[in-house]
DNA sequence: CTCTTCTATTTAAACGTTTACATTTATATT
DNA sequence: AATATAAATGTAAACGTTTAAATAGAAGAG
């Protein structure tokens, strides 16, 4: 069941029943009625492809995931999504899981015109190639831009943020402050840390190798990290973590060791994820607006969509400090 | 940058082409090699939405979830992919939020032949829907196959695993058991429910209606529950939880309450998402084999994919009960 | 040298829409 | 009634592929 075939239930031509389907105004309102009932009466509805192909475009824009497991994406994607569908167009979510050929795969959707837009939440593959897909496809990157790409992206500012909470802990008296990150999105995981050694620096603290724990991000390597990091003499009082799950796996560690966290050691974690208020100690957090990242990647993708050569812009939005019980908040 | 701009340069017909962009054996290596060379100098990519509109083919997939906000999926989605993959499907994930009208409007793209098939992790839609859609179009339920729906599913036998549970507690002595269950995913949720009601039963256990309570999956009401249950008289000894979050809400609940959840209180999940190793006590669970639930899913969608008219099958995955602390487990 | 067979290539239709332009029909103006 | 204008509908091309069927060219058989 095509157009065509509803053009001749209906004794029109197929120019019509476009119209119809497409609310196009210029069409008597008796034909409308017999179109749409015959339309109703047959299920008919219209090819997607055949529509894409004459009018080069999908309405729809691909959200690339480097992996499902994270809790923090969620409302990211909530954000997107949302405000998307008031422009018109779907989301689909790809996931990536860190494979670089994954990625090329996925993104070829854009070039082969599947969807007409993408953001990114992580990319591996280096800036030229980012910078230079830009320029042709609509493309955002949120939360982690490819430094030194020429794109569009939306983020928090990572280094402010540590640098604040490292900041505050020296204010409290904290004078030995561990950090624990993790080795892989390298544009955060840069400023993080760059934010941890700057607040020691501007302090006059010295930085000390031994104190910064780089791994991955689960929850093991956050108890991995606090026991490299308690070895150190003087015993740190603070530890800054690069996640939550970091954080999560730090203060099991501590716990275990008869440490009571936010007395003897705090321990801020990072992104807020809902796990922060489930265990006990709650866990201090790093927010950041998910939702409105989401969102303002969308925005920003948009006017790419409008106007492919529209110039870059390069969005930092607010964070927030939480804190909980691990950095001693009682309330 | 077309086919017929590529037929242009080489001097060829844009059939040629084509064969030599699908590996048609048909065409001369000379041949072959100077279209490839073109194509690589100009970059050139197929169109896909002209190459589906005349295959009548997408090669992609869609997975329906109902939320990301679940830890659960990020495997099962993993098992599809990978399986997928394989065949040479790629997938695209959409989430519903829950939202019946988003769930129309994904399930739109397979009417709309903008992908090839559906494995859907949940449905609103009623089961005569369910079924008429699954007699046009490839479509699999996964997890939560509405009740009574004609259609292709996977899942593992929730009633059982329960009933399991909840016998080995009885076994051990456990006079009072309560349990905490959703009020969402129909399917799942009444075999759960069931199990626990029918283990009551079998053993000569009445069974209490205040000490089953139903909410939503989240953290809190997981506390809510606990706080409801142990207001019975005598209080229960062993709460079965039908998520993992439940579980943990119960038991920072029960500890709140100078309970020893383990020992005074037993606690069961049910998923074995990562969270359960994370907390203290660590939690005892319910794991199903996410990535085979996937993986399966997709194989059954496959059979569809070549014939439509292929029967439906409804597959049933084994199930695993881990014992960990909350269950006094203590290795 | 002709006829057959096989291989490599071209031609042209098809997939299902949308839309600029052309045409018809209805309505308003003189 | 004749003409101008507006509204509704039709015609046909276009989007970028794939692929049956037709054709050309080369090689082999007699």
């Amino acid at each position: 069941m095509n157009i065509k075939d509803i053009a001749k239930k209906c004794n029109l031509s197929v120019a019509t029943i476009s119209r119809v389907i497409n609310n196009d105004p210029k069409v008597a309102d008796s034909t409308r009625k017999k179109v749409l009932s015959v339309i109703d009466k047959y299920k008919f509805v219209p090819n997607i492809t055949g529509r894409s192909l004459r009018t080069q475009k999908s309405n729809k824009i691909l959200v690339l995931l480097p992996t499902m497991s994270n809790q923090f994406y969620s409302e990211i994607i909530q954000g997107i999504e949302e405000t998307a569908e008031e422009k018109g167009y779907a989301i689909l979510v790809a996931v990536t899981n860190l494979q670089e050929h994954q990625e090329i795969k996925y993104l070829h959707m854009l070039r082969m015109k599947h969807v007409d837009g993408c953001i990114s939440l992580f990319n591996t593959i280096d800036a030229d190639s980012i910078s230079s897909l830009a320029k042709t496809y609509p493309f955002v990157q949120c939360c982690e831009p490819t430094m030194g790409a020429d794109v569009s992206s939306v983020e928090i500012n990572n280094r402010q943020a540590v640098y604040d909470v490292v900041n505050q802990f020296i204010q409290k008296g904290h004078k030995t402050i561990g950090m624990i990150s993790g080795d892989y999105y390298k544009t955060s995981e840069l400023g993080r840390e760059t934010g941890y050694k700057e607040a020691l620096r501007d302090n006059g603290l010295v930085f000390e190798k031994s104190l910064l724990v780089k791994n991955f991000y689960r929850y093991e390597d956050g108890a991995i990290g606090a026991k490299k990091i308690m070895e150190h003499n003087p015993k740190p009082t603070a530890i800054v973590c690069a996640s939550d799950s970091l954080a999560l796996g730090a203060t099991s560690y501590l716990k275990s060791q008869g440490c009571t966290v936010g007395k003897d050691v705090c321990v801020m974690g990072f992104d807020n994820t809902a796990i922060t208020t489930y265990t006990s100690p709650t866990i201090s957090s790093i927010g950041q607006p998910r939702y409105d990242l989401g969102k303002e990647s969308f925005k920003l993708l948009y006017e790419k969509l409008e106007n492919i050569n529209s110039t870059n812009k390069k969005i930092i939005l607010p964070y927030q400090i939480i804190h909980r019980e691990s950095t001693g908040c009682t309330k």
